[in-house]
RNA sequence: GGCGGUAUCGUCUAACGGUUAGGACGUCAGAUUCUCAAUCUGGUAAUAGGGGUUCGAUUCCCCUUACCGCUACCA
């Protein structure tokens, strides 16, 4: 059976690149029908934190990253690491380092100045029994260290870039056992794969200059090792690793910011792997279906958050009344919208419909779950401010006030309140007047809106309120009157 | 510095020795339309450079260059 894990450390929230790595990771085992495994590697005792533990469990529960084992939490497992790393030393693969933080510190300066390779001198790797024993007799601080051979090269297979050797000259005496008592990741990870069954170890490529040390070690324990797949990293828009002063880089960022797990997931399933036609939608399930380690690419991604909005519109747009309902009634609520101030704005629906029936106007519209408030705004507050590049544009040419005044009209005749009342009667008394139709629509869309973007002038009237709509078109013939007299 | 990895339009990618190097996002035109959005049509734009191998290289090999990673009692 193919088993794969995502082990992340809890230093902090869900990376995109890591999501990535948890994706394809998910998505090649429910290919194969195998076991996905979440395992916490948590034995940086500085570094982690329980909270960055619960919000990584959040952000693959979000983006519906199932499990079936875990989270699993590598500081409980303490004694089993301890215990195999005694069984190295006992092996002879391992030994004690009783050599203090202050003499590596000065060691590597000496290697600097001397601009020799840097690495442990190995000074604790051949003390005898007796030294060992003093030592540990005067209870100094250790570490428990392995024995890298000598000379000759490492040699494994990554699945997606073929073979890779290593000289073992380039590894040094790497730490297996923290004088905490706390595992390395080293240590640990080789461990816990093992034991876990883990078939397919994907990671981040920036494991690729360690692996060496897995192999060996898997060896030392005799233990046939699992398969290695390195993923490439994501990077930023300019080439460079995607950090903080690139904007938002956790998956929890996206999820405030309101981009839908779906159009996340999509996106992130793009940024390296491709079906091999022309597809380029997914639904999670379909990404189960049809993912594979021979389509995915060694090559670094850039983010491109533009075609990820794109995706995220597009799924908005799908997305179904019930769904996204609770995702925007959040930001709705933030207006505090009261029954009776509908009334006296002239609205004729019943709140829940009226609200409805916005959103879906603005759902259409826009690439975010925030942006649909954001092209709003003008629905749910009393008073618009008026957009000066919109005035400047439509509140011009001849006998603008007489095209205004059209408007009014219309909204003040329009009997019954509605959509198809308020067209026909903008349309006829336009006409009336010789006016052009868009020469009507336009400045009275900035009137009511305050904007000359908007949905359909009709629909947009309408829902605004036949009270509102005429406060807003007198306000904008006052602006206008104005503007005129100076 | 040492070691390792990677290299197709601006970006994500397709082409597993033979294609007018394809698609998507973006962008630019145009159609449609009351604007926006959506939709449709069309355009733009790439094999990093140099050597091989081969009848033929985006594709295989080597070198150069560029970029990325690792070089912790961090993962």
């Amino acid at each position: 059976m193919i088993v794969t894990r995502f082990a992340p450390s809890p230093t902090g929230a869900l990376h995109v690149g890591g999501a990535r790595t948890a994706l394809y990771a998910w998505a090649f085992a429910r290919h194969n029908n195998g076991k996905f495994i979440l395992r916490i590697e948590d034995t940086d005792r500085e570094r982690s934190d329980m909270s960055h533990a619960d919000g990584i469990v959040d952000a693959l529960q979000w983006m519906g990253l199932n499990w079936d084992e875990g989270p699993i939490f590598q500081s409980d497992r303490k004694e089993i690491y301890r215990e195999h790393a005694e069984k190295l030393v006992e092996l002879g693969a391992a030994y004690r380092c009783f050599c203090s933080q202050e003499r590596l510190e000065e060691m590597r300066k000496e290697q600097t100045g001397k601009g020799v390779p840097e690495g442990y001198d190995r000074r604790c790797r051949n003390l005898s029994i007796e030294e060992v024993e003093l030592e540990l007799s005067k209870k100094t601080p250790h570490v428990i260290r392995f024995k890298m051979p000598l000379d000759g090269e490492t040699i494994f297979r990554d699945e997606l870039r073929g073979t890779i050797a290593y000289p073992n000259t380039q590894q040094d005496d790497f730490i297996l056992l923290k004088s905490d008592g706390f595992p390395t990741y080293h240590l640990a990870n080789v461990i816990d794969d093992h034991l876990m069954n883990v078939t397919h170890v994907m990671r981040g490529e920036e494991w690729i200059p360690s692996t060496p040390k897995h192999v060996r070690l898997y060896e030392s324990f005799g233990w046939e090792p699992p398969a290695f797949v390195h993923l490439p990293v994501i990077l930023a828009p300019d080439g460079k690793k995607l950090s903080k002063r690139h904007g938002a880089t956790s998956v929890q960022e996206y999820r405030e910011r309101g981009f839908l797990p779906t159009a996340l997931l999509n996106y992130l399933t793009l940024l390296g792997w491709s079906p091999g036609d022309d597809r380029e939608i997914f639904s999670r399930d379909e990404l189960a279906e049809l993912f594979s380690l021979e389509r995915v690419n060694k090559r670094s991604a850039v983010f491109d958050e533009t075609k990820l909005r794109w995706l995220n519109g597009k799924y908005l747009m799908e997305l179904s009344w019930d769904r996204f309902e609770p995702l925007i009634m959040p930001y709705v609520e933030k207006f505090g919208l009261k029954d009776e101030q509908l009334k006296d704005w002239g609205v004729t629906l019943d709140k829940n419909e009226w609200i409805k029936k916005t959103l879906e106007l603005g759902k259409e519209r826009a690439e975010t779950v925030i942006d649909v408030i954001e092209k709003l705004r003008f629905f749910y507050e009393e008073e618009i401010e008026f957009d000066e590049e919109s005035v400047k544009k439509h509140f011009k040419g001849d006998d603008l006030q007489g095209r205004i005044e059209v408007g009014r009209e219309a909204i003040q005749a329009a009997n019954p309140w509605s959509i198809e009342e308020l067209e026909k009667e903008i349309r006829g008394r336009a006409d009336v007047k010789g006016f052009k139709h868009p020469k009507v629509f336009h400045p009275m869309r900035v009137a009511v809106t305050g904007r000359q973007h908007a949905p359909g002038l009709f629909t947009t009237i309408f829902l605004i309120g036949r009270n509102r709509a005429l406060k807003r078109v007198e306000k904008a013939l006052g602006i206008i009157a104005n503007t005129i007299d100076r």
